[in-house]
RNA sequence: GCCGGGAUGGCGGAAUGGUAGACGCAGCAGACUUAAAAUCUGCAGGCCGCGAGGCCAUGCGGGUUCGAGUCCCGCUCCCGGCACCA
């Protein structure tokens, strides 16, 4: 054994030790006691950084850990190998997508083995291999099968800088979530999938996932927005001159029918499909078409703005409210979505801010129909809506009611009347998943002139991507540049026919690999449903926060989609979710703390790291760098602390192996004939590890145990385990060296194993079980007592522990420290918490 | 605006309602060394005091309790999600 802490000698011996042993090498067929830790399948992007290490190191620590518990863990790692980024770089450099791919996949597994990250490499997969994609483009086609996907002219988010359309999650406050350039908004044929007929169910559901995070629950609920209300239908008055309208009303979904008295126009979407007709041969006609016009120019962009002005003009046109038969106007306004709700409103602007606005811009009526209890609204002194709740007035035979018991009766009399009824509305869409792109799996559709849209048969998948195509941006997939591609037979009626060009979005991808990791290499099936039945949900997936909604929603739908189809059993795929923090770190520019990435250029390399210090030292300041799931600050100097630890564990191994192997394999004497100092020792071993195995089956607080371990170093190098020492002194510490070892391998693997070796133990420290408590030696004779006056500490005694409540009053009011502060006053209550705390109110 | 999370020394953070600041970083003093590095020992929340000791202190204000960083009520600020959502 060397001197000095040989971590680039040791490290990569005990790597090789556990690929060959195929540690982590998991046999499916038997899933007793199954653990399955899942981290977040990667992109494959250039190299990674200790901000992306952290899940790894994360994931690894806590499979090693249950690994000791005795769980047949299964820990499998992949490639979300499909995306933008590759076609972008084969469009700046010419290197074909899949080159750059299996370069950067190369780099990264060779990362991940260098952190010492244990999976079953026999399982590895990548999203680009036509071996998976293939069941990508199988599991399309079952969705067509079930109306789940489905084409439509629609409009999207198209971004001009990656010239492709994109989905409303990755559309950030009118931007690209990609390059943040402004998205236009376009029509076009596009796929879609049915993810808003899971609505209900992915809300719902979420109350069963006790293991997911709290914020992550409640994003999702936000994305998916349900929302109560009621759907009214107004007729449309006739034209003045009779002639016939394609329509005869107009509906609009409102939260608050409540306030329907209050109701003086209604408002609609310059969007609205039935607006040109509602408008034709009108004297209005031209206005209403210019304003559509227009405001369809600045939709995207502008309508997003914070200090929306809003505008409108007169449609011309009347509708009657249904309660009250009224008449009033039908006004076109851009604050009105089309894609929310009907789009169309009733507009009540004494009882809405937005109506309110516009009402006074454009000089509209005004009336109270909601009361607050004091009577007090006054339109001649109101200066804003007023939208909280109150008592209904001037509202016909709904008056006087408190408003939230009048939405349900008139919510009911719409019904009876038959002009409407109750209504759920959610903000969620369906998801978008045509991509204009090459680098993505495609979509197996053929279009036949006569037969239409064709499924491609299942025995003819995988529709390959072709390698020849010219990486250049035009607006339409590379793909539509390949003949070989495009030209194919209609598999209906055999006559020429093309393919679909575009590709599906990369989420699709990621909706189900979890699945595929139980039969990576099955050429026959998508799914194997009994191994997933047996291995499935994941018991624990680890990522980023940044996958809160996408990723993690749109895997849900397919889960409960593929268990709608009978594939799989299990209808939520994820049992517990642990979401990691951003690792950030200070820039040297202007000292403002980023999350660590490349576009920041504040990226810490672990080659380097690992080079200096050993990867066990960068993974323990990396999990000792804060809780986990929350954001840290990367400090260069944090590393050291690590280090030093580490080099101070093996220098104490060094030091004191001979005589400590002298005593391998000897009972513990009895502990009658402990020392107090021994048996402080022995105490603090069993503490730590009851501290440790707390903190690893609650939080993951990995932070926390690693203190805990530090702590016990800290103890046990008060000991001397020299050859000098007492045999039994020698046996306590070797415990004590031994549970620190094995506490702290699920953290540093590499020294670990080999402190274990070197104690005289035998190879493959994970096989060995994770240590138990031993009560008896975390009871102590004498404990320290805190001494509290009238609440205050005021200091601390040594007392025998077990004592009765009475003794410990009796003992320690004669303590001089108790009679100094009780001296002249009366003992008014004692209260004793056992072996911990005497408080003397007085 | 609605929803969720957070606020503890110079810094990261620890604390089943029971000694607030464990553990670590940075700092200071000392030992070893010709010197440095490495290592080791000690000090270290603030204020008052020579000292013993005392007072203050977990974002702010209340409350419950013998006792509150922890529980309850009301705020402030920060972070995140949603938002012209009808």
């Amino acid at each position: 054994m060397q001197q000095q802490y040989p971590f680039a000698e040791i490290e990569p011996r005990w790597r090789r030790y556990w690929e060959e042993e195929g540690l982590f090498h998991t046999d499916t067929d038997a899933a007793g006691n199954k653990y399955y830790c899942l981290m977040m399948f990667p992109y494959p992007s250039a190299a990674l950084h200790v901000g992306h290490g952290r899940n790894y190191i994360i994931g690894d620590a806590v499979a090693r850990y249950k690994k000791m518990r005795g769980y047949n863990v299964l820990a499998p790692m992949g490639w979300d190998a499909f995306g933008l980024p590759a076609e972008n770089a084969a469009i700046k450099t010419g290197i074909h997508p899949r080159e750059s791919t299996m370069r950067n996949i190369a780099t990264m597994k060779r990362q991940l083995r260098a952190w010492g990250a244990c999976y079953d490499w026999d399982r590895e997969i990548a999203s680009c291999h036509p071996g998976y994609y293939r069941w990508t483009q199988w599991l399309f086609l079952k969705l067509y099968e079930k109306g789940l996907a489905y084409k439509a002219a629609a409009p999207v988010n198209w971004c001009s800088s990656c010239r492709t359309v994109l989905a409303n999650e990755q559309v950030v406050e009118g931007r690209c979530e990609r390059c943040e350039a402004s998205v236009e908004e376009k029509r076009m044929e596009q796929w879609f999938f049915r993810i808003t007929a899971y609505a209900q169910r992915l809300i719902d559901d979420l109350e069963r996932l006790d293991g997911w995070p709290e914020r992550v629950k409640t994003m999702q609920r936000n994305w998916i927005g349900r929302s109560e209300g009621t759907v009214l239908e107004f007729d449309l008055t006739p034209r003045a001159d009779n002639t016939p309208d394609p329509m005869t009303s107009v509906k609009c979904y409102t939260t608050r029918v409540d306030t329907i008295y209050g109701c003086t126009y209604m408002a609609m979407a310059p969007e609205h499909p039935a607006l040109p007709d509602l408008v034709r041969g009108l004297a209005t006609e031209k206005e209403v078409t210019e304003y559509s016009r227009q405001s369809a120019r600045r939709a995207t962009r502008d309508r997003m703005a914070d200090e929306q002005q809003k505008t409108g003009v007169f449609s011309g046109r009347y509708v009657v409210n249904p309660y009250n038969q009224e008449r009033i106007p039908l006004w076109v306004a851009d604050y009105v979505l089309m894609d929310y709700g009907t789009g169309a409103v009733m507009a009540v602007p004494a009882h809405d801010t937005r109506d309110w606005a516009f009402a006074k811009r454009y000089d509209l009526a005004i009336r109270i129909s909601i009361q607050n209890t004091e009577q007090s609204l006054d339109l001649t002194t109101m200066t804003a809506a007023y939208t909280d709740d109150g008592i209904t007035a001037d509202s016909g035979p709904f008056s006087g009611l408190p408003n939230r018991d009048a939405i349900a009766r008139m919510t009911d009399f719409a019904k009876e009347q038959g002009f409407g009824g109750p209504m759920v509305h959610y903000r969620l869409r369906d998801w978008l998943i045509s991509r204009q792109r090459y680098w993505g799996a495609p979509i197996p559709i053929i279009y036949c002139d006569d037969c239409g849209s064709v499924p491609v048969p299942e025995n003819e998948l995988p529709v390959r991507l072709p390698d020849n195509v010219e990486f250049r941006p035009t607006g339409e997939s590379p793909l539509t540049a390949s003949p070989a591609f495009m030209q194919t037979p209609c598999p209906a009626c055999g006559k020429p026919a093309r393919r679909e060009s575009d590709t599906m979005d990369t989420f699709v991808d990621s909706s189900w690999y979890f699945l595929r990791y139980l039969s990576p290499r099955d050429e026959q099936q998508a799914v194997d449903t009994a191994a997933c039945n047996r291995w499935l949900p994941v018991d624990q997936y680890i990522g980023g926060i940044e996958h809160a909604i996408l990723h993690l929603l749109y895997a849900r739908f397919f889960t409960k989609a593929l268990h709608d189809m009978k594939l799989i059993g299990f209808d939520e795929p994820f049992a517990h979710l642990f979401t990691q923090g951003m690792i950030c770190k200070r820039s040297e520019k202007n000292g403002q703390l980023y999350k660590m990435s490349k576009s920041k250029g504040n990226v810490v390399s672990p080659d380097a790291l690992i080079a200096e210090y050993g990867a066990d030292t960068v993974r323990l300041y990396t999990l000792f760098i804060g809780p986990p799931e929350r954001d840290a600050e990367w400090n260069d100097q944090g590393i050291e602390g690590a280090s030093r630890y580490l080099r101070r564990l093996w220098r104490r191994v060094y030091e004191t192996r001979d005589s400590l192997r002298a005593v391998a394999g000897q009972p513990l004497p009895d502990p009658g004939e402990y020392t107090p100092a021994e048996r402080e020792l022995r105490r603090k071993t069993h503490a730590t590890i009851q501290h440790v195995t707390q903190s690893m089956d609650g939080a993951f607080h990995f932070n926390a145990a690693i203190a805990q371990i530090m702590e016990l170093m800290n103890i046990l190098d008060t000991h001397d385990l020299g050859a000098s020492a007492k045999e039994t002194t020698r046996r306590i510490g070797r415990e004590a060296l031994e549970t620190m070892i094995l506490l702290l391998s699920p953290f540093a693997p590499h020294i670990a194993e080999e402190l274990w070796v070197e104690l005289g133990n035998p190879p493959g420290i994970l096989k060995v079980s994770w240590p138990e408590v031993d009560p008896a030696a975390l009871i102590q004779d004498e404990t320290d007592i805190v001494i509290q006056i009238n609440g205050k500490t005021r200091g601390r005694g040594r007392l025998t522990a077990g004592l009765k409540d009475e003794d410990v009053q009796r003992a320690v009011l004669e303590w001089d420290l108790v009679k100094k502060h009780t001296a002249g006053k009366t003992v008014r209550r004692v209260i004793v918490i056992p072996d911990k705390l005497v408080n003397i109110v007085c």
